[in-house]
DNA sequence: CTTTCATATGAATCTCTATTCATATGATAA
DNA sequence: TTATCATATGAATAGAGATTCATATGAAAG
């Protein structure tokens, strides 16, 4: 009610279908995993094969701590776990659904080729 | 090179397969406007109607300034756009990937139902 | 058991970004 | 033209989050 025209029905209408506030953050939480280059970087390279923490670094050219911290975002998330191998840890995707949610971006980036 | 045991083979291997740098990077940014709950709740809001700037920010009970903020940066994006009807500005969603990508982010949720 | 290697983690820093406030723009109505 | 409404936008602030540094943990080798 903070103007002057009139949208409350529209407001009504979408407010009932809208989502609940939880499952709202809890997508924003869930996107927010893939809006950053370094874990888009560990989720791609692990696409490709399961890989130990020390080997993604040298990957990506960067500090195995700063790799150890994003990792262990990940598999809060389940979207990565690991298993040991003698003194390594070896991470590896854990969900598909991060192969279709990756490659949709990947299709909408490739297609709309004008910007 | 910087630790003891080596994994250079499987480094070259993802290092070929990985994309470049700029596409990765364009991958983190376009998740990244899906990572925060308010453009979330605005694009789930253009799922159901189009909308104009206040209608948005009543039924987020949001302020208009904030709002008009975050639909610049779907517009950039071009996710969303807008079309002018007398003094209201109009936001329809203008990707239909934006309905494929979240609807993979909620199809994730709501299965693995256990957190 | 001591040393070394691989990884994890806490604290500090620095950067990025979402929101707010104040104000500008742009269109319509009077 | 002037007043009003709807939206946009720049600057400032505050909060979140990514990286680094130093160090802890934990396993294996000697």
């Amino acid at each position: 009610m903070a103007h002057k025209h009139d949208h409350s029905q529209a407001i009504i209408e979408v407010t009932r279908q809208l989502p609940s506030d939880e499952l709202l953050c809890d997508l924003g939480d869930l996107f927010k995993l893939f809006g950053d280059t370094t874990r888009m970087k560990i989720l791609y390279s692990l696409f490709e094969s399961e890989l130990c923490v020390c080997a993604i670094a040298e990957l990506l050219k960067m500090e195995q701590s700063a790799i150890s911290h994003q990792l262990k975002i990940l598999k809060d998330a389940k979207l990565v776990a690991c298993r040991r191998s003698g003194r390594t840890n070896i991470y590896f995707l854990a969900d598909d659904h991060v192969r279709t949610i990756i490659g949709q971006g990947y299709e909408h980036l490739t297609e709309g080729k004008e910007d």
